[in-house]
DNA sequence: TTGAAAGCGCTAACAT
DNA sequence: ATGTTAGCGCTTTCAA
């Protein structure tokens, strides 16, 4: 069997409470059998049994992390810094890949629960268990932070982008290098492509540009790489049509990435048959050819907000309870995807 | 508080055991009784807490991954793959990100150790701990499955991508067409780049091609995206250099990225000036320009070959102790990073 | 400053 | 088929 703390209780001649307290620091011990205690810890090799503390103290140390899929490199740099803040606390991460399923997203919340995780970190994915009360009623038991996520009558700790932001210096660069028949590309799923996609309406009207409403696209699989199926709809749907924009705003680099294939794949030349900004700033966009423009996410910021936040609403739920609501600046990223039509 | 099982008990009116029983399955339970704990279980919205049926059975249903770094797309489709077994099983992952330390991979598979989970997965990594014996150590306590780490000595469960096949392919190829002066570019940390250059050292004696020492060059963080100390060593210590290899063969696909990145820098052009043939086949290297030619690792099918093999050890501990070793194919793939100099 | 002991929520051996 | 109960390894209150 493993060595326990009974084990070097026995050896250090004191009681299971003493060992305890030397380990938590939490109870005065006095020096001499403290270190008593700390030397058979050392001979026995002993570890803490975690399942054993929780149980007790209702603590694991643990956090979930929620994303959409790991085939999307922007979740990834945002879990990377996740991991790079929470690690220095002690503090480890169940990793949870959700497919941008609603009922994934329940089923790993409810197991998370009962693995009386610390907290739970939500990277954007589904619209489903924001409006049917799922989070808030998770929130009730546990600490959640939400990123990306719909923030109206939320109540989690939330995390966002300031989506508008960037997407508007985009759209103001597009415009004032001669762009007016510009589209917009986004993915199907969640709240960010709902806030892009309004954005961009209200955008248009207010440049007085009439509203082509097939300039508006939506893939199926937006956290996919460029594949048979993203490729043909996009063929199909946009580029082939008489009256293809001559620019595009795309909702995450991936698809970018999708539409830059699709241009390839029809003879047609990036940017000087059409121009692309992207969004997320994921690594690939600066090394591919051309350079994509990008709105930047600020990832790194992003994550180790968002751990921070857990980390001190764990630390500190003195039962004061007031949610916080934080916003992050996005940035344009104007590279070489974008050809003036003057 | 929680809602626990004696609650679930109480309102079914039967013990403890028979709701254990029920919900587990091991043991009969007479089909009205069932009736009455689920109905009781749902009411109650019960779930029951994991840290006490790790701490009473020593089963967390989780499993342990680490690997060296989340910035590298080769360790995370590895990942992806081992997440989309296990969690079929009811498993969960911790994601251990060590950054290529050894001291980082011990402090993890302790803290795992102490979670008691089920197993870990150790996806390349530095070499110290396989060298020194820790590996080893911690395989008599749980199961753990390394994948391209040091096979000789190793008391653990092991799958190995077949190094040398993809990369005497490539080298094959690039002789054929033309190529003499061939480098070699890897990383610093791991086994896979030491077997890299012993077989490289192997193949150029069997062709009778005398070696040029410096045509062999390390990168020291080769599990990073082009950077300006990555690329300044590339452009001081090899492009530059008057006997430039007119092909290289390259250890991991970021680091063909970066070499990639250094031709352009310095105005060669890949393949006319220089050929590269990469390794892991990430996505990347399909979507830039040019495409590149590289060495498949089969990702999909080591991290699912790797869970599989974890989970079958985790749920047959019988004491037959067996150690798996296990090696994938691998595949040279040939794009457009590579020209002929005849 | 230290020890004794109850309790965290579950499982499984034993008894019926 | 079901109930009783002794743990699993730790924390923490209460007493000393």
């Amino acid at each position: 069997m493993n060595v326990t703390i009974d084990d070097v209780a026995k050896l250090a001649r004191v009681s299971t409470a003493t060992v305890s307290r030397t380990i938590n620091g939490n109870y005065p011990v006095h020096e001499s059998t403290k270190k008593r205690v700390l030397k058979a810890i050392k001979d026995l090799d002993y570890h803490p049994n975690y399942s054993a503390i929780a149980l007790a103290t209702k603590s694991t140390k643990s956090i979930g992390v929620l994303i959409p899929g790991i085939a999307n490199p922007y979740f990834l740099k945002v879990t990377e810094a996740i991991e790079n803040t929470i690690y220095k606390s002690g503090y480890i991460m169940f990793l949870c890949d959700t497919k941008n399923d609603p009922e994934m997203e329940r089923y790993y919340i409810n197991n998370l629960l009962s693995r009386n995780v610390d907290g739970i970190i939500v990277v954007e994915g589904p619209d489903e268990n924001h409006l049917n009360g799922f989070f808030n009623k998770a929130a009730e038991k546990i600490n959640v932070v939400i990123i990306n996520g719909i923030s109206e009558n939320l109540n989690c700790h939330h995390v966002s982008c300031d989506q508008e932001q960037g997407m508007r210096d985009a759209l103001d660069y597009l415009i004032s290098i001669g762009h007016v028949n510009i589209g917009l590309l986004i993915g199907n799923n969640g709240h960010s492509f709902r806030l892009k996609k309004q954005f961009f309406i209200k955008f248009m009207k207010q440049k007085n540009i009439p509203l082509n409403k097939e300039n508006i696209i939506c893939l199926q699989n937006e956290n996919e790489l460029p594949n048979a199926d993203n490729l043909s709809h996009l063929l199909e749907c946009v580029l082939n049509s008489k009256n293809r924009p001559t620019a595009f705003y795309v909702g995450n680099d991936l698809m970018s990435l999708t539409l830059l294939e699709a241009s390839k794949l029809l003879g047609l030349s990036v940017p000087s048959d059409i121009s692309i900004i992207g969004n997320d700033n994921i690594a690939f966009t600066e090394f591919c050819s051309p350079k994509l423009s990008t709105v930047d996410y600020k990832t790194e910021i992003l994550g180790e907000t968002s751990a921070k936040l857990l980390l001190n609403v764990i630390e500190n739920k003195k039962g004061d309870d007031k949610l916080e609501k934080i916003v992050i600046k996005t940035e344009f990223i104007n590279r070489e995807s974008c050809a003036s039509l003057k």
